[in-house]
DNA sequence: TGATGCACTCGTACAACGTACGATTAATTC
DNA sequence: GAATTAATCGTACGTTGTACGAGTGCATCA
């Protein structure tokens, strides 16, 4: 019974020459691998969302069986995990970590975060379901060092954290899931619409066709700063 | 060809008696409904998770054949809105409209609704990414008011509310995924714990192994109330 | 040289799922 | 009684994730 390798080192193969092992396509495919997988994976999350991702599928725009992927992946689940961390790593200005203007670092990325979900909206109802995967830690790592360099009481730093966390988060699912094609969004409207009618106050204010979603993201992550540091 | 009645009304059967009509089961089961319907989704999905839903589980659980259920719903999806909406419903203590003590009001509702989520924390999950229902839009509506009664201006009532939408999000989703089997619980702080090591920050303060998660909320949501009604 | 084992691929098969279709039955209305 | 309607459900189909085990080519060692 082969033991597979989804142990930890997901790394690549050891062969000698990584050249293509001459398959039924004549050098056509560049063989599989966990790197592929996972890229590939990606492009079918963003053209086809959560529910178009199916193995027979990833492994048809791979060129290979359905089953060949389970030699490179434990299940589908890890497909995802995978999938989600890949989309989450930040490459941010961060050489020198000594910057004056802490506030514009947080902003700078949350912002980036927030950024790099709404590419790929299947990732915001992904990230709250599943285990936290290291690029995302990396963000909360620099998102403490930051705050904790601004100034906050490590008493209220964890409260700053999961503060920011729970604002990116629901913005982001919020907003992505009010997303649609073009098509429905006509629909959608009307339907807010007529719902709005029923309740007053979120028709006055148009809560619903309002969609600033960028400038209302920044005005609240303000007022959460301003609540949170209120020193400065 | 049956036109069902997916139609609008969900109302219960124009019969004249809703009597048993004596099934197979003699006059055991109470008759199939959509009220019945919900709530049984409702106790499956508590005990079961999202994934634990099941059409023919469903049926089992109402004593009818699985393809029953389509007479009253028109999918499962139809099922899994009507299931999150129902619980989303709030008694608040609303009479008196002209409450002096607003941010006490905007609290209990918010903290109530966070509660109730987490009594069912499958709805964490289900409610960014369905169509808003009514009683989640009665939740938006009643703080529309308080807020604007509270005096917030009607340029930045839009950003208040979705602030506290965000915030409300993202705390019960997160607070959900973070929830755990007794048994699962350890192996998970082990884990978190052995990953932390390489965040030192993160590891100092201990995020992700404090588990405060009330204080927390109540503490973030007081200095999100804080930034965005400065006044008072 | 041949034999052995490893890294990897994939065809077949199966169980579980959502639900289309149409037969069936019971109540209501003419 | 005949026709209509409301409701139930057995059967069947297509799709999914993946268990199982056979197959293939390479590297190593005898």
């Amino acid at each position: 019974m082969a033991a597979k390798r989804s142990g930890a080192g997901s790394k690549q193969s050891r062969r000698k020459t990584p050249s293509p092992p001459a398959g039924p396509e004549p050098g056509n495919e560049p063989a599989l691998s966990l790197e592929r997988i996972v890229a590939t994976a990606v492009e079918l999350l963003d053209t086809d969302g959560l529910d178009g991702l199916k193995m027979r599928r990833l492994a048809d725009r791979l060129g290979a069986g359905a089953m060949s992927l389970y030699w490179h992946v434990g299940n589908k689940e890890q497909v995802f995990d995978l999938a989600l961390d890949s989309v989450l790593e930040y490459r941010g200005p961060a050489p020198i970590d000594t910057s004056k203007d802490w506030r514009g670092d947080v902003v700078h990325m949350l912002k980036d975060w927030r950024a790099g979900m709404l590419r790929h909206p299947w990732s915001a109802f992904l990230l709250p379901r599943r285990a936290l995967g290291p690029n995302i830690l990396a963000r909360l790592e620099l998102l403490s060092r930051t705050l904790s360099r601004a100034g906050v009481a490590d008493a209220d730093l964890n409260v700053a954290i999961w503060s920011l966390w729970n604002y990116v988060i629901g913005a982001t699912t919020t907003r992505a899931s009010f997303e649609l094609s073009d098509e429905d969004r006509a629909a959608a409207q009307q339907r807010l619409a007529s719902l709005s009618q029923h309740y007053p106050t979120i028709e006055r204010s148009r809560l619903l066709l309002d969609n600033d979603w960028d400038g209302a993201f920044s005005k609240g992550l303000d007022f959460l700063l301003d609540g949170l540091v209120p020193k400065l």
